[in-house]
DNA sequence: GACGTTGATTGCACAAACTGAAATCAATGA
DNA sequence: TCATTGATTTCAGTTTGTGCAATCAACGTC
């Protein structure tokens, strides 16, 4: 009947750190504090998060699910990239876009602390190689999926920049194709003669 | 004549760092550890180094002004991403293509260490902000730029990785040829019909 | 040659991030 | 009834990182 705790222990202390680093910036709040505001103790902080950042990225995991299971669930007859694409455009329909408001306060919190940034940047690297394994599972050799998945990602987060800015009001669906329109048009720009090696 | 200190500080620093790391790793050596065997304290380590990682990262900042100082030098006609590419080539000539066995083994100090990859993404952005800004100075728009100087960045990666991987002989500068290669031709893979938004 | 300034280094005291181990105690189920 | 489970707590400890004042050889100036 009734608990022995207060339930949800853990979206308790995401909430209570999201609020403080709002308020307060991310360095300026301690864990001490995080862990009061959720009526529990530093410790248990610990025992849900590896250390204080971690507990900003709790969507990050389900959102790498989802893009996976979209990868592998889409036609194997579309170019890598494109697949990529589509599996980048699917996730970000069912997790981001009607929640832009949160999704922009976040980058904010995280735009604000260098160690956060590191700390994204790692999640995006994790996300890059599991897309890379995914398309690795789609007979694709190591070498140009793992390449694929950092064009894949580059598109990514190049579309979320823009979604998050104030001017933008595109859905963010739209904004990836263009960005992948751009990578293409950048990278097609020119032939490869320009940077062949001299005389190899 | 006879000077104070022993001289170098900062250097016996990275050494011992260095030393330490590979021998056993960055978690179980700690800063006081690493400032005894350079005949230091602690306090004087945190004078030099913002923090436990950084000391692995002094020649971060020297590549990114080489790299830059040989973009802005470029032709200005040369295709945007080709120049990046052009920059690097002579950047990695001038500061990698002799070191092979120190870069390496940095590599796989850091590969050893999640702490350490983060930072290692950190300065990969901050290189990245660099090209960019040096791209815009040469009249791109500030979007093309980051896209264009990410594109870059992902090619060096690339070639990187395979410059350090045991079976590879070939000088870096071919590589990055390769890569950038590898990336346009998996852009170009498809055409953009494939991602464009339904109805919209 | 006296003398003030500079600057790399140090000692000390302290906040905050993390960790390992043992203890608590409602809930659960056999 | 009773052993087990598991989220939470307490506590003691290590390590990272910082602020501040002090040291003292070297250096330039008068």
């Amino acid at each position: 009947m009734m608990p022995r705790w207060e339930p949800d222990g853990v979206g308790r202390l995401q909430a209570a750190a999201f609020e403080l680093f709002a308020e307060q910036g991310f360095e300026r709040t301690t864990v001490a504090e995080i862990s009061r505001r959720a009526g529990l103790t530093q410790r248990t902080f610990f025992n849900h998060f590896a250390d204080k950042r971690e507990v900003l990225f709790g969507l990050g995991s389900e959102f790498q699910r989802e893009i996976v299971r979209e990868l592998v669930a889409c036609a194997g007859t579309l170019p890598p990239l494109d697949a990529v694409v589509r599996a980048l455009q699917a996730a970000s329909d069912a997790m981001f876009e009607e929640r832009r408001a949160v999704v922009k306060r976040r980058y904010e919190i995280i735009a604000a602390n260098p160690e956060l940034q590191e700390r994204e940047l790692r999640k995006q690297a994790e996300l890059t190689d599991a897309i890379a394994a995914a398309l690795r599972g789609r007979g694709l050799d190591p070498e140009t999926a793992l390449l694929t998945a950092s064009a894949g990602m580059l598109v990514q987060q190049t579309a979320v920049r823009r979604w998050t800015q104030p001017a933008e009001s595109r859905p963010l669906r739209e904004l990836l194709s263009d960005a992948l329109h751009s990578l293409r048009t950048i990278a097609a720009h020119a032939t490869d003669q320009w940077v062949a090696s001299p005389e190899t």
